[in-house]
DNA sequence: CATGAATGAGTCTTCATTCAT
DNA sequence: TATGAATGAAGACTCATTCAT
């Protein structure tokens, strides 16, 4: 996961330390705490000066790691996102059934933020902003592909009898989506709540519903 | 503290009476003005000149009819909250049985995304805001209040047979108010989707789950 | 005392009313408001608003009977200054001796401090800015002519021997003249000092000086 | 809470120390800049960006040094109050007699005029404020330090003989310090009356009185 | 790598003043 | 006379970013 970044070229500027990856350690250290303050107060309320406190330097010394406060935000979603999607795609792949596949997705979706709450909370809150910045389209594009991943098995699912056929698919990917991310917001991963535990209860009234009848 | 306006009379909306001296008529505009771009770009990246602009009038001027940005999003917010608080109550009291009291729960919170998606986008948006911010914590009490009357009918229904014993009513909440609120994301007032068609299909699913069996 | 403002074209503008003397009533309440304010906070520190609210209008409404904050400042002063220096000439005139002068000057001048305590206290604390603002150059003068009967009778004492030799009178009168008009920086007109009494101690020192020997 | 620099080693005024690592240099600087200009406008009329233009740089820049134009004034005044205290405490302690102690305490005084007259005039003409602005307490604290110490010495010499009984010691002691303290107004640094001369000036009266007799 | 100083554009807010009604 | 709405200029402060050392 730490391994991510894939695209950019390795930035080690002046590259003279040969293979000098304790700079790319520092890189992780102060990405790890932009990404706690991004997500906890927002990204256009964390000020550049906020991290280099935290990482307990000045603010302008950031900018001997990184170019921008964006190209922060930008590093964190790409090591989000990038394995979320593989992990969605290799689900569906490997999946046997559509209610097999749905629960591995949904599953899985408890497990990434028990593993990554903030890059979670971070893509949740600043989603709308995603659109409007310039250079963050991939963001939406990662969504469109996973939406697409949901809505294959949903239909599959409604295709082959297992799921009802009288649901708006697009409607109930839509529930189901907001309901797992929203999550976010007050799971605590050492909380009394474990992720697992979470899943499965969703999944009981996903699957059959809150009614006895 | 700035509560404001409470105590008015109500402003009479949509001009009845003849005579209109307009009261606070053009409060009542520049908070519209307000309320739809906080709830478009966020509360904090709204600038005060934006909704000058918006108006057509110097950033300054907006000091005349109101004391500072917040008490902007203050009045926005209490206007929405209370009437929903009230909603809510009402519904409570007058439900028939858990299962009534719930849909009708449900229905009137897409009307209310219906009727005010902006004033629920903003309150969405804005929740990690509210629990800072000094001056707002009414908005999680309000909060405190309508989770207390959702939970209630939910383990209201467990004891009365009609909703499964073997979900965490706390879990379940939380489930629902996310699916439903976070509707507002892409809910569009005058779109293909009518609120009262995207209650009933929440309410499928919640009734009786996703798989046929 | 409220006859003042000697030399102004008496404003009365699209003199309607005959003689109309109500409305420089009204006229002369706000000055009395706006006198107060600006001894209490400062003439910058006070604003328009603050007037008018204490007046019970609103601000754009004390424009029809001052046509600038400066012009309130400016008939506050005239109203003080230009009694005090008929006053102060006055006393130089009949004054049998030196000594008696300048007890009357010293008498006189507590006296003011208690009868004017607002404008005593603008007056001290906008000194500064009298000499900057254009259009106050005047106080300035009346201050100069102030100063030149101190000192005349300073050196008539003097000269006459009453007065001790050795002490520079310029300076001597600063001494004096800061003394007494500091006062009313902590003299209440209705507190436990009577003016004449503060003006007794103050000559008490001055005449014989503080040692005993 | 804005005291900001206490326990810092003191700046080491006038670089002694050869390598110069400057400490907070520019910050001294920026002070005095500040220190000038609010003793002249006075410190509300003294904009930000006045010290800032003084200084060769923009009013944001200032924000690198000090976190409000208020700490500035702060820094300011503590650095005048405290020595001035202690002195006074010292020239009370050290003194033999209540008329050896109160001639140094005014001699002192106007030994402060001359070296500080930037803090002395921004002591007086600000005293007002002090009493309103929170976190200016001390100010006033300060200053009753200061009047205890006044007053006592005065009370001694009237119980000792030396000080006429007849004199009210809360009038006179205003009347001195009101009489030095003014001085800051007119007195000059390098002016033609030198400081220990305006206090000989000062002494004779307030020893022997203006009277020959 | 990091500091310390600075920039420049922008943010919220204040306030004397104007003017149509 | 007063209101209510607005202007326009200014004020304190913020913040991402740059750069010489």
């Amino acid at each position: 996961m730490a391994a991510g970044r894939s695209g950019q070229p390795a930035t080690t500027r002046r590259g003279s330390r040969a293979g000098g990856h304790s700079g790319s350690q520092r890189r992780s250290e102060l990405l790890g705490i932009a990404a706690e303050l991004f997500a906890t107060r927002g990204y256009a309320q964390t000020t550049v000066r906020d991290i280099a406190d935290e990482a307990g330097i000045l603010s302008g010394s950031l900018y001997h790691h990184f170019s921008s406060k964006e190209e922060m935000l930008d590093e964190i979603l790409r090591e989000f996102l990038d394995p979320l999607l593989e992990r969605f795609t290799a689900i569906e792949k490997q999946g046997e059934n559509p209610e097999q596949v749905l629960d591995e997705l949904v599953r899985h979706s408890f497990a990434a933020i028990h593993a990554s709450p903030v890059a979670v909370a971070l893509y949740q809150n600043e989603l709308t902003m995603f659109s409007r910045q310039p250079g963050f389209e991939y963001v939406g594009r990662t969504g469109k592909k996973i939406e697409k991943i949901w809505l294959t098995v949903l239909k599959a699912g409604q295709k082959s009898g297992v799921f009802r056929p009288d649901v708006d698919v697009h409607l109930t990917y839509r529930f189901i989506r907001d309901a797992i991310w929203s999550t976010v917001r007050w799971y605590r991963p050492r909380g009394k709540y474990k992720h697992e535990a979470v899943a499965v209860q969703f999944l009981l009234v996903l699957h059959g519903g809150l009614h006895t009848a």
